[in-house]
DNA sequence: CTGAAAGCGCTAACAT
DNA sequence: ATGTTAGCGCTTTCAG
């Protein structure tokens, strides 16, 4: 069945077939009826490939994220899939786990398929993706810092800021010994901004400020084994960070096997301020990360992007979201703050 | 840049260099290497809509679910784009928040863009998304129990099996009064088989046995409501069931909020076992759901289907997997089992 | 082993 | 307002 056949029982010619699809009002009511008739009773759509080959658009956006299970990323997914779908357009997604051959085949894979723009979730990959050869020539927004990406618009938290105010809260409350535990392959950019933060505060503790960072997953289980690994290295610090939140609860778990109290004896705090951060007991202070938010904005910069191709006026830029700091009680000391659900 | 010029510029005919791509072994070594080189050179990818539109093919399979942002639904996708991913397939998704109209067109979409399989997760929209005149005539496995959707091949948890455990447990436990707390579009599998596993118990219980069931959103917040609605009812029950972990955990707040003690008051337990529910204190009794392995296992049923069109032996097919019952502390009197990441 | 040429189904000038 | 027709870029017989 096609548009051939469809004008032939409608007693058209297929440009006017064509016609009713694409410019409904340039065809007489009557006639348009009578095609859309006959199209409904045959079950009829129009071939896709046929349809691009000549329109050369997919309507269709690609979505690469290191990874999809994830409280933020799959909030930043479900963004980008909810303005995508409203404008019509479909979104193909594909996971790197922090891979670069992975990333590289999916982004060769998505420009092979002529999609119509990438959103690109993560770290420093994709520069050398691009160089590799690829050369994207297509609209591409990046959620991350600008620096980690060679392309021109990018979003992303501002996580300098957030790292800035954790630390300052974490000093207010007389911490001076912190570690960050952290996953290599997601959580780069927030190591990078707490490291920031804790240059900027050094001037002003005189130098009794003091870091270490571990690697661990993003998962319960790497929180649970990085607090069991740093008590046996015997440098525990009074402050445990975490990049993500199943990381800080892993290790307010493994807290309560090794009898070690929270937040007397050590605090603890983490990024993104998922559900579960209000809920469990200590109620954990954590940066909110309105992911949701980001997916949406990316999607709608990369549609901004696409609609305007005409001026592509060689500027670049950048939008940053405020995160907030959900202050609880896992680092102690305030005066106890239950924020349940804002 | 196009396969004419490629094959110009490497001096050979189109047929040549559509060879190069496709039949490799039936071009001389020494044009291939040539017409590689070319092909490189110029960064070239064949045209995806000139090549669908003779192939037929598309090399990507579509998913339709719920919901993203869900402990069971992301392990879903993540499954099944891992499959995917490794046969070279590209996966377009899109989520139906329960909505039947957005179900509807995304099918429509998905059949439009000629996409070589679906994968449907979900209960009933389905049947009647297909009856409305969309006659999908392609592969396509449906995630959910076979009687929620007109179509041959589905996959799923035995959730009969696994609510009928629970209550069995909880049975041996001593309780007596149930309530279900599930998310209307969600759950309903669940539901359903939380009340035949009661329906098989009633008889050896004397008609001791009462239930409820209270519909929430699959959050905490959903949870948290559900629990305070049911106290302000006086309609405390001995256990509570939840569809979902996030509801659970909100119940656990909210019975701490009202100074209500779990298990001792009031026993919980809950479907999914995402990585909290070992974490959080009391620890919660689960129903373990392997989902990513669901996602994976429906991505496979599916690659059959496309792979073997041909014999399309009318058969229709069911895979079940069994769900494990996590015991753990929240519905009380067995001895401590922690059970932290198993 | 390679080339020439006929489509695949649709859209958009260009005619009428 | 509608029809005719020339491609879009590729694959694949069919010849050579």
């Amino acid at each position: 069945m096609n548009i051939q056949k469809i004008a032939e029982l409608a007693g058209v010619s297929v440009a006017t077939v064509s016609r009713v699809f694409n410019h409904p009002d340039k065809v007489l009511p009557e006639t348009r009826e009578r095609v859309l008739a006959v199209t409904e009773e045959h079950n009829f759509t129009p071939n896709w490939f046929a349809r691009g080959l000549t329109i050369g658009t997919t309507k269709t956006i690609a979505l690469i994220i290191p990874a999809i299970v994830s409280d933020l990323y799959q909030n930043i997914i479900s963004g980008v899939e909810t303005v995508a779908g409203n404008k019509g357009y479909a979104v193909i997604f594909g996971q790197t786990r922090g891979d670069r051959e992975a990333e590289y085949n999916f982004l060769k894979l998505m420009k092979e398929r002529k999609v119509d723009g990438i959103i690109h979730v993560g770290t420093l990959l994709m520069r050398e993706s691009n160089d590799q050869s690829l050369s994207l020539d297509m609209p591409l927004v990046h959620i991350g810092k600008s620096d980690s990406c060679d392309c021109k618009i990018h979003c992303h938290f501002d996580t300098d800021e957030a790292a800035h105010r954790l630390l300052g809260h974490l000093m207010e409350l007389g911490h001076r010994s912190m570690s960050l535990v952290y996953d290599k392959k997601q959580d780069k950019e927030i190591a990078e901004s707490v490291e920031n933060a804790l240059k900027a505060f050094a001037p002003q503790t005189a130098g009794k400020l003091c870091f270490n960072s571990y690697v661990a997953d993003d998962s319960t289980e790497g929180g649970y084994l990085a607090l069991q690994r740093i008590i046996k290295q015997n440098s525990l610090p009074d402050v445990l960070i975490t990049g993500g939140d199943l990381q800080a609860i892993g290790i307010l778990k493994a807290a309560r096997d090794n009898k070690l109290r929270i937040p007397q004896e050590l605090a603890l705090a983490s990024f993104n301020d998922s559900p579960v951060c209000s809920v469990v007991s200590p109620a954990l202070t954590s940066v909110e990360m309105p992911a949701a938010k980001l997916g949406m904005t990316a999607a709608r910069l990369l549609f901004d992007s696409i609609e305007n191709e005409d001026d592509d006026s060689d500027y670049s830029h950048e939008l940053i979201l405020q995160p907030k700091l959900k202050i609880r009680e896992s680092c102690g000391n305030t005066s106890d703050i239950f924020e349940l659900f804002d």
